[in-house]
DNA sequence: GTTTTTTTTGAACAATTGTTCAGTTAATAT
DNA sequence: ATATTAACTGAACAATTGTTCAAAAAAAAC
């Protein structure tokens, strides 16, 4: 043996995830060739074949983490028990984690047709888990007779794509802060459930 | 004269716009090709640019005439005054809008960045004429005491993205009808802002 | 220093891209 | 019927696409 086996995919692949993450986020997987992406990292072409199959498995790769990463994170919060708090502490978990990654939040909306059939379904299945935490929160909530909601499945996805928005319109140079936001988010949330 | 002068296009550009729209929103406009659209017309790909000059051109048209075509929509209807009934009536409008033109709605949001400068620009002003509908009925409930909320520039957003996820759950298959959708959005919205 | 393995290059591939345009077809007006 | 013009074809264009691979370079192991 000559070299440390599977020492090579240390530094270039990791270069190249985030390379492509920035480029197709910034112009859309379709319009981002490889040749581009090799470029920006500073190899040939060629040489993207090492580290992935092919194009698609660069994006899937990125998407499929994301989404991982989503989950981990929020299984590793500490959770406050009463429902009302709860569904604060998700809102405001939910704001901060996806405006701290607004490229990885926006190619997870735009690029999941270019997912080939199994690609997609992985994503949509950890796509479910997190919905499912709102969903469980909400029909928790209204058990306790703490929520008044009718619908539990919509009104999680209302939530939701509420919350999803904050990344279209939220600039670093803003005139509100992240707390803020959270602040008015949380409140809306609250009253539209209680 | 042998010709019509301007009756070439009657029939020919409406169908080239519609066959567009269907692929756009199926693959994204970067992912079909002048050639794919002049197959489903039923032309050669030459034939196309007697119509349009250029093939994002064909793009901009459709998110322009689509956004027209909601303000226009808007301004015909007979509006309640009470501003509680105003913004249920938004919400309602929306909602029945939108889950009509799903197409037009998709590549709305996902072909922006696709616009040149000045496109875009056009579409940007558009999209705040609308935006300002909704921020005015907002101020206009806070002001007769009607609606209680602290930024109603930041709630009508959160609305509309509320709003807009409709559109990306909704199949018409559905065991939820229209009706209901806007029943439950409307609840949720109320409540949000009183 | 030599060998072995990892990593990259550089060129090639067939296919596809948006766009142009001279020439052909077809429809209408006279 | 004929002239006129609208509408389309078909081929060509240079550029770019994702992917492959033998050969070269670079790095680590001995």
């Amino acid at each position: 043996m000559a070299r440390t086996l599977g020492s090579y995919a240390k530094l270039t692949k990791p270069k190249i995830s985030e390379i492509a993450l920035h480029l197709f986020a910034e112009r859309g997987y379709a319009a981002v060739s490889m040749r581009q992406i090799a470029a920006k990292v500073g190899l040939q072409v060629g040489a993207l074949y090492n580290y992935f199959p092919d194009k698609q498995t660069i994006l899937s790769e990125l998407l499929i983490n994301h989404m991982e990463n989503l989950l981990q994170t929020w299984h590793r919060q500490k959770l406050p028990e009463k429902s009302d708090k709860l569904l604060e502490f998700f809102v405001g978990f939910h704001i901060e984690y996806h405006l701290n990654r607004p490229e990885e939040v926006f190619i997870a909306y735009m690029e999941l047709r270019n997912l080939n059939p199994d690609n997609f379904k992985k994503i949509e299945k950890l796509r479910n888990k997190y919905e499912l935490i709102l969903i469980k929160i909400l029909s928790d909530g209204v058990n306790k007779n703490l929520f008044r909601c009718e619908e539990t499945k919509i009104a999680s996805l209302a939530i939701i794509g509420m919350l999803k928005e904050v990344n279209t319109w939220y600039k670093t140079d803003g005139r509100i802060s992240v707390p803020e936001i959270k602040n008015i988010y949380q409140q809306i949330v609250l009253k539209a459930v209680t």
